[in-house]
DNA sequence: CCATAGTGCCGGAACCTTCCGGCATGGCCT
DNA sequence: AGGCCATGCCGGAAGGTTCCGGCACTATGG
């Protein structure tokens, strides 16, 4: 027997389905009395839509899937982000469904309408087979080389940008010569090149001399030691950004016990992805907003679903630059 | 004109839709020559069978879905906790869907075989309204209160064991005093509570003085410094555990700033989300291993939809122990 | 008073799969 | 030869929804 269905709905009412179905949904044509008689009466029996049913006769999924490539799994980054895709699509009545690294059931990704692929390569084999499917595919963050044809839009954090606009900012507060300490790019599409670019591009336009130093992903206490001295060394340097957040803390304590006076003589700053991971320290924040980078792809996906012919759509997400032990913070 | 389906595939062939069911899905009475030549078809023409019919026949979903509360959003324990779940999943051809903040269609998770629930506490609205559902539920972490006729299982990681492991295994190193450092318990089912619980027990049995000292999950620099001050400054302390991977790191550099040799007259552990989150410090670790601990909750989850009457079925996750600069590592 | 349009409601088909019962055919046993 | 079973295949119904076309009835305009 199971939930009650639209048939039980009619029988109970002495009226047909169909009408059952139209006064629900708002088609079809239906008098306001019998409308409320009908939802008064779905209301008290608790009937919900069979989604399966739904979804046979419409020929639509109402869901989207997002795929983690699994490299970047225990980044703090990318939770954040999916819940945000997940409320977003909530909010259109889609349901997430996140992709396994294996098909589900030969061919998983045929059953959404949608899919927004984050942080990925081309050569990952799930990207591959993804790009093989038909469904609007939107990228979160860059990914060089993807056929055009196969992707439907992008969203991405506009890194130049944001290297500029803290950079400017650090500059208000004093700052004259700032480093940069950066992990290895570890593929083409990595994040990593482009703060690269953006701080060397800020560097020139200042007409400052550009310190930049990159460091393994995950570096020993000694290497990371030894990049910060290599940085710090540069005659002049009174400010350090940081491609990661918690090397940021980490060097926050290494340089204080070196002696710098961090936020005093020595300003530092750093790319999170939450506000919340500097915990309380003296470090200012590039806050990337995960949450609200995967509801801005989630629109951007549900956009490009109900509009597909439309041309590949670009987009970009503003990280929010936040200063310690001040109220100072600013968009850009 | 969508995909094919099986009456194309029975039209093409020349014989009836049940027969090319039956020969696909190995049911019926089918001839091997017939099955081998509906096989060979459905694969020419890509043949995938339509979800939602099957879904809307066989009356199940072929999905699970995971709720992740928003509180726990960013730390990096639960990506690949998340991953964990979904591709085992994906390996009993079921689909994870992640559970938003707001229902999907105003009733989303009634169309989910069963549901995960990782690390929330009861008094979530989502969590109330999971409870309010007939699908089977199974918890993964501690989740104190949960009402026992609505749990089918539960897995939850030992924290007692866990730290009677890592620090008998520090004791056999040389640690005789060491000191705990955790997160003050935020909500009733925090794993932090049952960490020091764990410690206690071990100081008791080896007759050791307890040296536990709380912090706020997100302390500043000066507090941590006061604490760790604290901690060590009980006379014979040699080594400290903390409940936190990123605060060890920062003890770490903290610690040597104020003269101590890491490694050497001080040792340090932490747990862990992963082991790479060490970085290459000189703490030990105790890896929580979340995409592990995520797959075995799939499988318990999956265990109980396959048996739904059976009694509530509870399961640990083994934490793994690493230490740095050794090759010395074992699972608890 | 007839033609036309509008309103409120309804039946039936379609979406694709699974599964139950049934129908030939052919072989075996007695 | 007659009964029985196994084999290979098939038709039809069901599952819950949406949507197209249609029917009866009322109101309006000429």
């Amino acid at each position: 027997m199971g939930s009650p269905t639209i048939i039980d709905l009619a029988n109970h009412l002495g009226i047909s389905k169909t009408t059952v179905a139209d006064a629900l949904r708002g088609s079809g044509r239906v008098s306001e009395e019998t409308r409320r008689r009908v939802q008064e009466a779905a209301r008290q029996v608790g009937y919900v839509s069979n989604r399966a049913a739904r979804q046979l006769r419409g020929n639509l999924t109402e869901a989207i899937a997002l795929y983690v490539p699994p490299s970047v799994r225990n980044m703090s980054f990318y939770m954040p982000f999916a819940l945000g895709v997940a409320d977003q699509a909530a909010e259109y009545d889609y349901d997430l469904t996140l992709i396994a690294q294996r098909p589900v059931g030969g061919h998983a990704w045929a059953s959404v309408d949608g899919v927004i692929v984050v942080d990925a390569v081309l050569a990952d084999p799930v990207v591959q087979s993804l790009i093989r499917h038909t469904v609007p595919l939107v990228t979160a963050g860059q990914m060089a080389g993807f056929p055009a044809d196969r992707l439907s839009g992008t969203i991405e954090i506009d890194y130049t940008k944001m290297c500029h606009s803290i950079l400017d900012e650090m500059a208000q507060r004093g700052v004259t010569h700032p480093a940069l300490i950066s992990p290895q790019p570890a593929d083409e599409h990595s994040w990593s090149r482009q703060l690269v670019d953006g701080y060397h591009d800020w560097c020139s336009t200042r007409n400052v001399p550009a310190n930049a130093v990159t460091l393994p992903a995950f570096p020993s206490t000694t290497e990371l030691e030894g990049a910060l001295l290599g940085a710090v060394s540069q005659s002049g340097t009174d400010a350090v950004l940081f491609g990661w957040q918690d090397i940021a803390i980490r060097a926050e304590a290494i340089l204080s016990r070196l002696g710098f006076q961090v936020g005093k003589n020595l300003q530092l700053a750093s790319l999170v992805s939450s506000q919340e991971n500097l915990h309380d320290t003296y470090v200012a924040g590039l806050d990337l907003r995960p949450y609200e980078f995967g509801q801005a792809a989630s629109r951007l996906l549900r956009d490009v679903i109900e509009n597909p012919q439309a041309a590949i759509s670009r987009r970009h997400h503003d990280a929010k630059i936040t200063f310690p032990k001040t109220t100072a913070a600013s968009a850009i």
